[in-house]
DNA sequence: AATATTTTGTGATTTGCATCACATTGCATA
DNA sequence: TATGCAATGTGATGCAAATCACAAAATATT
């Protein structure tokens, strides 16, 4: 299916710049797809030559780990993925699935390369996507290998109330099992910090319905480990 | 101090193939700096407009975590640093320390993104090492989480040998204690873990010289966990 | 509606590793 | 060469969280 990307109310601030001759290149090279929770977006191991525009919803970037398979991140549209392999081996080293129902772009990689070399403002946008994603991942990286459980599960549940869904009510996307592979722990642990946080009042959890009721506790409990 | 960049042998592929232009450009805009171990490149929390080149040497990518300074990665030149941070908030996130002598090119940011614009070539590299870095840092996550200390400290060392060096004997650039900041670990199991190996033989160590004896061994150690 | 399958809750037990404590060695500076 | 401080080696102890083992709900499937 093919859709008049001049029309696509997704675009991003250097997209809508993009010259109407780019943005014909784009319309006819492009296959766009209605996923529904979890469907496969990019599979590891698989050869690809596309970069994937994700337009609505929410996905899940994971991958096979030495015991478990681990959540890299969750991610919110707009944002491109897929760039790292197909710059790169051109067979993916990570999976994305969506954990919503999502709306996805396939942009083939020489089209999407050609716009970028024509299209400065798109090539910064796009650089700075990177840089966040490098910081993101150094915090990560010193945030979660050293915080407790608590800590971990705190900044979790932040995130998903502060970058993901922008508001304290959200029902999470993830299995309990999911989210342990997303926090670093097993899924008992995830049950038991969640009854808890229910428990001590700061949060009111109702199945996967969650909703923030302390926010300055779970602050506290990020920055004590 | 300025130098002739056309000068300069450390050129990676897509710099050799920049105008004359620019390079007088690069020449007439940048700093160059010999420094020693243990010198800052960057300070976490300073000012900056600045992308740093190294061009020879080792460096640590470090920051505050909540309890220790956390150790990202070892980098080698050459490569480019500070991106993240020049692109966005202009205050640093992260530091970055010299851990051999090393030669460090300091270029202005501005004129950094004009060569940046004027050439495919070098968007391309960039965008290229971005996306190694980002898919380093997924293998990271899954790996250093997942794995117990003999199985991320074996990881290290094959980093160090195979990666750094490239060779199965080295000098560790790094104390212990930075070592386990490294690898997720307190400094007496970074103690412990390498008495092992060495009584097992599988490692040859000599103060903070060590000798890959048995890398099979090792890498059987990383995939066990 | 009935049955199967996946998800979740919660206690009991085990364990890998951090932490503590101190001895020892190496290295720098006077 | 002596003196001081930083880096390392190694045992004993404690603890956070994984694992194990079920029961209970919740969802999916026929």
């Amino acid at each position: 299916m093919q859709n008049d990307c001049r029309l696509c109310p997704m675009k991003t601030k250097a997209t809508t710049m993009l010259s109407d001759c780019s943005l014909d290149q784009l319309s006819n090279n492009h296959l766009e797809l209605k996923l529904k929770k979890g469907d496969s977006i990019i599979k590891e191991g698989t050869y690809s030559t596309n970069v994937i525009f994700l337009r609505t919803g929410l996905a899940k970037i994971h991958l096979a780990g030495p015991y478990n398979e681990q959540i890299v991140k969750i991610v919110k549209a707009p944002t491109y993925l897929g760039l790292p392999t197909t710059f790169g081996s051109k067979i993916n080293q990570y999976s994305v699935t969506a954990i919503t129902e999502a709306e996805v772009c396939y942009i083939d990689l020489q089209v999407f390369l050609s716009i970028l070399d024509e299209n400065k403002e798109f090539t910064h946008e796009i650089i700075q996507e990177f840089c966040k994603n490098e910081l993101e991942s150094f915090h990560r990286c010193a945030n979660r290998t050293q915080k407790l459980i608590r800590g971990n599960m705190a900044d979790a549940l932040l995130d998903f109330s502060d970058k993901i869904f922008k508001s304290d009510s959200f029902i999470l996307p993830l299995s309990q099992t999911e989210f342990a592979n997303l926090v670093d722990t097993s899924r008992e642990s995830v049950s038991r910090v969640l009854s808890e946080f229910d428990k001590d009042g700061i949060i009111r959890l109702n199945g996967r319905k969650i909703e923030i009721l302390n926010k300055k506790s779970l602050i506290m409990i990020s920055q004590n480990g």
